[in-house]
DNA sequence: TAGATTGTTAATCGATTAACAATC
DNA sequence: TAGATTGTTAATCGATTAACAATC
């Protein structure tokens, strides 16, 4: 039964990737087979939840032994998509997008960021990490000849929309979002918003419990902005 | 009836930051209610969850109108535990980190980082954004004089590790884990992961099912890492 | 009033978890 | 063989969505 053309639910899809990880990890220390019980161990999650995301990519395990590690990672990068390159451009060269720009984990994530834009004149013309920095009046013209069709946008929030739309009309349609506002985009273009205070909002509800729970008063903030 | 006592879901936790950006906004913009019809539309989200999740901070809205803004905001940073300044350690001052100190939205966010502590002895001594980078071994000491609880991790994958357990030793129980590594920490240390191959892996899937549908062939992956 | 919006209660949907026969 | 692990099928759980009376 082929099962690429399964729809793969969306939790399952943000667990892969910590699944490919372990298993790069276990493939590189000379291991050849892995349990999904075992995987389950290292990851914190349950063993029937990996079987099943696993099952998902297509997948089969052996009983008794597990599933064997080379053809799993390849399940689960033809999944995410991660065994073609998607190539990228980079927006907004400030910290963040250096940050970005120096992250080697994207090559094995399938992205390979080949170039940042920025509207500082003091940063075009420079190269950070091996990419060139250029200015936007160049992206029409190399969105087409490069055949982008993925933009990170790591600018300030004020910019964001403004950069989207520059991006969407040269061609782009998938945008990796990181400032933290909605961009209002027609439908067709696929933007993943990569929103921090998410999860911070995740980290201060637990923590704040978490300190009701030892006793401690939290201090008052002292001018809300 | 409290609600103050109520469990709220986490997927409300996480969409609640941005229903306060929006609400900040609209308040700057000097209107005193909002509707959350008129939220949903902003958002991208339905009417009847915007409803319902902000039903969970126990704000009632009036029939007709909507929600008062001002309250609302409250409820929602009481919820988060925004209300009350987390002062927090960043560890790693590389330029993911200095991407962080140089956020100013945490502090809307009710985090505020007050030091940034480096292995490198380079940067101890600096001053990144207006916060000392500090050596580690300082670490302990601090922590308890200034009675910190939270530690942001951007270091490095390979020390995130030896990292967390020095930071938990000290005395710390939150963590906010920039790291792509699972940390193995006792139970009652919160950790909340923050993988970026989470979001990368939803764009991609979504990303490489567009180029099918537009019959575009993505470029294969010359040398899988 | 008429109509937009609310909170509540019930129905639906989707994901996780449990149970278990099959297997090496 | 005995026992660990698998995939499947069914049950549970939790969140989203729908329906609707109440309200200003």
């Amino acid at each position: 039964m082929d099962k690429s053309q399964t729809i793969v639910p969306f939790p399952t899809i943000r667990r892969l990737p910590g699944y490919l990880r372990l298993l790069r990890q276990c493939q590189a220390a000379g291991r050849t087979v892995i349990s999904a019980t075992h995987i389950a161990e290292e990851l914190a999650l349950e063993s029937i939840q990996v079987r099943k995301d696993l099952g998902c990519t297509g997948m089969i395990g052996k009983p008794r032994v597990g599933f064997e590690i080379e053809p799993t990672i390849a399940a689960i990068e033809s999944t995410l998509g991660w065994n073609c390159a998607t190539q990228a451009f980079l927006f907004g060269a400030g910290h963040l997008g250096t940050a970005l720009l120096g992250y080697d984990g994207f090559a094995r994530s399938g992205l390979k960021i080949v170039a940042a834009f920025d509207s500082d004149p003091q940063l075009v013309g420079t190269t950070i990490n091996g990419k060139q920095v250029l200015p936007l009046n160049r992206l029409h013209d190399l969105v087409r000849r490069m055949h982008i069709y993925v933009a990170v946008l790591a600018v300030p929030a004020v910019a964001a929309q403004q950069v989207a739309e520059q991006v969407v009309a040269a061609g782009i349609f998938g945008i990796w979002n990181f400032a933290p506002t909605m961009l209002a985009l027609p439908d067709d273009v696929i933007v993943q918003n990569e929103d921090l205070s998410a999860g911070l909002a995740l980290l201060t509800s637990r923590v704040s419990a978490g300190l009701k729970g030892r006793g401690i008063a939290a201090a008052a903030l002292p001018s809300p902005a």
